[in-house]
DNA sequence: TATGAATGAGAATTCATTCAT
DNA sequence: TATGAATGAATTCTCATTCAT
């Protein structure tokens, strides 16, 4: 990489940082890009000229961002820990920040003109994401802790939908005493559900 | 009621219906007054005349539609059938889309001036909402379908994960059968975790 | 005056009275009928019913206001105290406030739809207001307070100019005492000028 | 000075220009700024990016076109001719029509968010424009015109009153001819009051 | 007559985006 | 390439006024 590169990318990544924490806090639709471009130390012009437009910049940026979150996914994962202590580490860690992005006000309610770009994230999710969660599931029931008779699909399903709420906990306004004092009930809910294991068992 | 009320409470039901459909399709930002206003049939400044801000006519609508919802709720929770089969019916029924409006784009990312009328769902919410929940999860100790030693907190956070992500799962583009494939399927999850319950149980 | 009569002459000073006060605070364009409607307690409906216009609100209004202070002008007049002194009363009764209403922002200001009542303010400062004017002009000439050859006309842009400027002096933001201190040595410039008067005729 | 601040000083005079006239005619409120953009040939938003409010347009203008006028004033005020008749030129200059922005409807009437803006035009005021009045009495009194017992304050305020009611009669419809034949009994009047010099001085 | 309700026209302001340099 | 400037279209909201009872 070339200094003129270099200084390129410095330049987008001071977009992707600039704009990942606006979008973080407001939403998508109330950050404007002037507000990022100010942020970015760029003008708007600029944004344009990488990105073309701002959904466009949404999408670069939040894959950019996934790419990084997986890659330490992959590493909880191949690491020597328990099943269930993979789980909850990869769900505190995924659901820091990225459904706020990824799934909520963003990909459901964009609307018409994120749906090109909104594709690019559904071939990213296909390529990348559901890879990673298939090696998880599977790594689950080899090691006894998912029931083999459960689809991939439902037990993708199930894990997303605990990561999902548990961002929406974790962002709402709890203490971390209070997420502390929950979090273990939750994985046992998770492994076990309401009707919990059954005592003997233990 | 007289005529004058008659025909305001018509209009009224128009605007909520019509704000209803539009903020569900495409959120809160994306919708403007005067749309709403158009499928509605009246003008913009009758909205104002009523709500006086956008975020107010949400506010309100969302809170007559809960009263809707939560009525049938009760009767589902009063009705004769079991448990497991009381809260698929409750959750398929909230699941519809409450969450959307309530939990995600608009409460989360409205913004500050949402946080006003906010505070107008957060008490709707807690004098209406959690009683209802406290109930549903007393009655399913009783019959034996949530472990008794589970807190009601953490037994109210699981079930509103699960009933926020099955309204994800709905919206989500689906076929009707899939639905149908997948919800025996959670609600098992639902009650017996991801090691399933003990065959011989079964 | 019957009982309607008497009702709806006590709607009309309601009115009178609300849209006097608040013009006074916030200028014409800043008060919306709505506002008079509240304040005098009445609908928006029932004003236009009396007045038709918001401007001919403001003409009726001001004239039956302009009626009340020119009769106490009048006493003030007809009474015993020397001529310098009733030029001070006069000149402190009117500029409590009148020229808020009927100079400035107002009949300069209001733009071209005032012009059709303006005329009706026109035409009733010059039936009325002048008269008393030339009246007061004349009696200072005769009891020597007020150059002979000056004329009627230079003499009432004068007085106007010293009426006005006091108003706004008295309504900007000095004290009591200030305005005490200052209002004395004001009479003596209305009279003698920035020379002042020769020392020995004192 | 490049070929960007060129352009862009271009466009804020042509704003200035295009304001200042409108105001002028109206009155702040009557004028909408797309009325001020279509006369100044720029788009609404230019005049947004640049001024941020109405009103901050207004202040900044209004001090614009008051350096401009004190600038004259202190030309005026060093020149070779005497006293009087530079009390009239100044007096004929100023009236043309700053007041009717500065004192009226402007600062009184314009309300609550015009009080951001409104302490900028009081510091001017304090800053360049007090100081000019200063300078302009003590060089009358210096010379014999002004009282020398007449505190400063009085003075001012004696002269603003005059300046003010020259403007507004000066912006009525009379004519040329009444105006020139007044002009001069007026300033007969600022200097030696309504009682008039004492004959033998003459 | 008096009123509750409704409205159309227009206000200030924002913002994604493009142009000229 | 990167940028300062400019913009058109849209958005929320206001208000004098009219309508239907």
């Amino acid at each position: 990489m070339n200094g003129y590169e270099r200084r390129k990318q410095k330049k987008i990544d001071q977009i992707y940082s600039a704009s990942l924490s606006l979008f973080l806090k407001h939403g998508f639709q109330k950050v404007s890009v002037q507000e990022i471009a100010k942020k970015a130390k760029v003008c708007p012009a600029t944004i344009y000229n990488y990105f073309g437009t701002k959904e466009k910049l949404y999408a670069d940026m939040l894959i950019d961002w996934m790419d990084k979150r997986l890659e330490q996914c992959e590493k909880i994962l191949a690491s020597e820990i328990d099943f269930p202590e993979k789980t909850k580490q990869i769900m505190l860690l995924e659901a820091k920040s990225v459904n706020v992005l990824f799934d909520d006000a963003a990909v459901k309610h964009l609307g018409v003109e994120m749906d090109e770009w909104g594709n690019q994230l559904q071939q990213y999710s296909e390529e990348k994401v559901m890879p990673f969660y298939m090696k998880y599931i599977a790594l689950g029931k080899q090691e006894g802790f998912i029931n083999k008779e459960m689809t991939e699909e439902t037990s993708m399903l199930y894990f997303t939908m605990y990561k999902n709420e548990l961002e929406r906990y974790l962002s709402s306004e709890v203490t971390r005493e209070q997420v502390d004092a929950h979090i273990d009930q939750l994985i046992e809910l998770f492994f076990f559900g309401l009707v919990g294991r059954i005592k003997p068992i233990k």
